[in-house]
RNA sequence: GGGCUCGUGGCUUAGCCAGGAUAUAGCGCCGGACUUCUAAUCCGGACGUCCCGGGUUCGAAUCCCGGCGAGUCCGCCA
């Protein structure tokens, strides 16, 4: 609804310039705290026109009409701004949507495939709360792909050839592996040791170069030597996403890049086209813009992650619309790098999504080193304290419904927790906030959407129609005003790829709601108002369920 | 050394790309509201050289230049 509001407001906007005579490019149309919509265009007019901008903007606002039944209720001038406010009609139409559309109330016009590919951690270990960022910013912009219309297929690039795993494997056989532990925590035992081990003792080092060309030519024992330490790893990740409600809907193996000979033809056509040429023994494409070539063969004939990496892009360019890549901030320079190759090659290049990193208090995190915090410890102490925090909040209740409550109130306070955050901003991971549910955002939400919950328990049903004219209080329309936004914000987070204004809304639109419900008693309103009371609580609900379920969070009942 | 990112009240943070009206919100601090649909709530208050210095502009947290500080990358690793 706010964005039809925002076109009416664009084509008055428009036909009032037509009639005054006045010219500009853009319409300079923003949210503002002053009104629903405003406009600062007169300023732009003013220095153009060399006239006082004031005089425009009283100009350009007589001279608009605002037809019949619209979505605008009036114009105003303030400062020379072009104010625009809602009308009656937007706040009932809102309500009359969402109550049509339901479940599917904020979609958007998002169109085609698109595929995304997050997380992709090396199986080496578990998933530590720096991967788990990765995992949240992709599996919220999914959710958010998803919901704006995109058919989406979330994929995991998972490295099974790479140095790394040729170091596992090779642990693997000569370290005893904790079958007590989760598979992905006791690979991270033996590859912690086995770096230890390997330190710069050349012949060892020599032992996983040897390794790293078999694999590459396909040995058999090899390759299910690999197979094992990937498997045992990704399975224990598997798990850890799980618990996060994040899904992969593929796992593609770098391995099969190399097999099914796509990265012998991305070589070939590289040194067949003249871009890559051959220094040192190895296979180099010259990257001027870098100041730094690419090596894309070593010298003994072996691919580079980059390599396998190009031929996985080439792959999925074709299969798509919108490809996106969510990346760690250490790989800014190799995925443009990538990008520069497929540029080059005319290959659709991906959106890449950039997180800065989070470190430890004492310095960043090393799998290798054991220097980590891993996911799942983080989540059973967030549960473990979600608990604690039920059982202060709720002592009415038993011990049932503590448990049952405290699983998604405290994987959702992790999800939100990192998903506010701007991507670009890098953080430091600190046991005291994320455990402070004073600070955490997502049981505010979710309380929200429990109160809502709590009162249509107590009703008799929503009714079937309603009269939201009824609804004319500050805070029931500032709570609907809230409510249309949903879309708009979906659409922006969908083409911006930025989660974390869907994570602000989520609390713009919740605090709406208790405003809402502290100042407007629904049960003992009297009848037409509690009706449309009832179907303004049933709204909100309908809307914070959905923002919830797109940033992945679960929505209580009760809480 | 070069590239990229960040720098906003005590702490965390929005806004910056597409410059505009009193700079966003949370935590913490001070004070108020539960005989009323769950107070994980709501209301009020204090707290700011938007890192620094120039420039562009009628107007700069936002754009440009130069510093400073933090992070990160610069492998025939991934």
């Amino acid at each position: 609804m706010f964005l039809k509001f925002k076109h009416e407001v664009k084509s008055a906007l428009k036909s009032a310039l037509d009639t005054t005579g006045y010219s500009i490019d853009d319409l300079y149309i923003e949210e503002s705290a002053h009104s629903d919509l405003a406009s600062s265009l007169s300023f732009r007019l003013a220095s153009k026109y060399k006239q006082n901008p004031m005089t425009i903007a009283i100009t350009i606002a007589d001279a608009i009409t605002i037809p019949e039944n619209s979505l605008i209720d009036r114009v105003e001038v303030a400062g020379a701004y072009i104010n625009f406010f809602v009308s009656k009609k937007f706040l009932n139409d809102t309500i009359y949507e969402i109550f049509e559309k339901q479940d599917s109330y904020g979609a958007g016009h998002g169109k085609g495939k698109a595929i995304i590919e997050h997380t992709s951690a090396n199986p080496n270990g578990p998933l530590h709360v720096g991967h788990i960022r990765n995992s949240i910013i992709g599996d919220t912009l999914a959710r958010i792909l998803k919901k704006v219309g995109y058919d989406v297929e979330v994929q995991y690039y998972a490295n099974d050839m790479g140095r790394q795993i040729a170091i596992v494997a090779w642990a693997l056989d000569r370290f005893e592996f904790d079958r007590r532990k989760k598979t992905d925590h006791a690979i991270a035992d033996v590859y912690i040791r086995a770096n230890q081990e390997l330190g710069d003792d050349p012949d060892l080092s020599q032992q996983i170069d040897e390794m790293m060309q078999k694999i590459e030519l396909g040995d058999e024992r090899m390759i299910e030597r690999f197979d094992r330490a990937t498997d045992l790893a990704i399975s224990g990740i598997t798990s850890t996403l799980e618990r996060m409600n994040i899904h992969h809907d593929r796992f593609v193996y770098e391995s099969r890049f190399v097999k099914d000979g796509e990265v012998a033809d991305v070589l070939q056509e590289l040194e067949g086209s003249g871009l890559a040429e051959t220094i040192d023994g190895a296979l180099t494409v010259r990257m001027p813009e870098f100041d730094k070539d690419l090596v894309i063969r070593r010298s003994n004939r072996t691919s580079l992650y980059v390599t396998r990496d190009l031929a996985y892009h080439r792959w999925k360019a074709e299969q798509c619309d919108r490809m996106i890549d969510v990346l760690g901030a250490d790989h800014k320079l190799i995925s443009s790098q990538l990008c520069y190759v497929l540029r080059v090659c005319g290959i659709k290049e991906p959106e890449i999504v950039i997180f800065e990193f989070v470190s430890l208090p004492e310095g960043s995190m090393s799998t290798r080193a054991g220097k980590f915090i891993p996911a799942d410890d983080l989540l059973d102490q967030v549960e473990k304290q979600a608990l604690v925090e039920v059982t202060k909040r709720r002592p009415d209740t038993g011990e049932d419904f503590r448990k049952r409550v405290s699983v998604p109130v405290g994987i959702g306070a992790v999800r939100y927790d990192i998903v506010k955050i701007s991507p670009e901003k890098a953080t430091t991971f600190d046991w005291e906030s994320a455990l402070d549910f004073d600070k955490l955002g997502a049981p505010f939400i979710q309380y929200s959407h429990a109160r809502a919950r709590s009162i249509l328990r107590k009703t008799s049903g929503v009714p079937d129609s309603i009269d939201p004219s009824v609804l004319t209080g500050d805070a029931e329309i500032s709570l609907v005003k809230q409510l249309a936004r949903f879309s708009h914000v979906a659409n922006t987070a969908a083409s911006d790829l930025k989660p974390h204004i869907m994570a602000i809304y989520a609390r713009e639109l919740a605090e709406a709601f208790n405003q809402f419900y502290r100042l407007s008693p629904v049960l003992s309103a009297p009848d037409n108002l509690r009706d449309a009371r009832i179907g303004l609580v049933e709204c909100a609900r309908i809307v914070l369920a959905g923002v919830l379920d797109v940033l992945g969070i679960d929505a209580p009942e009760s809480m």
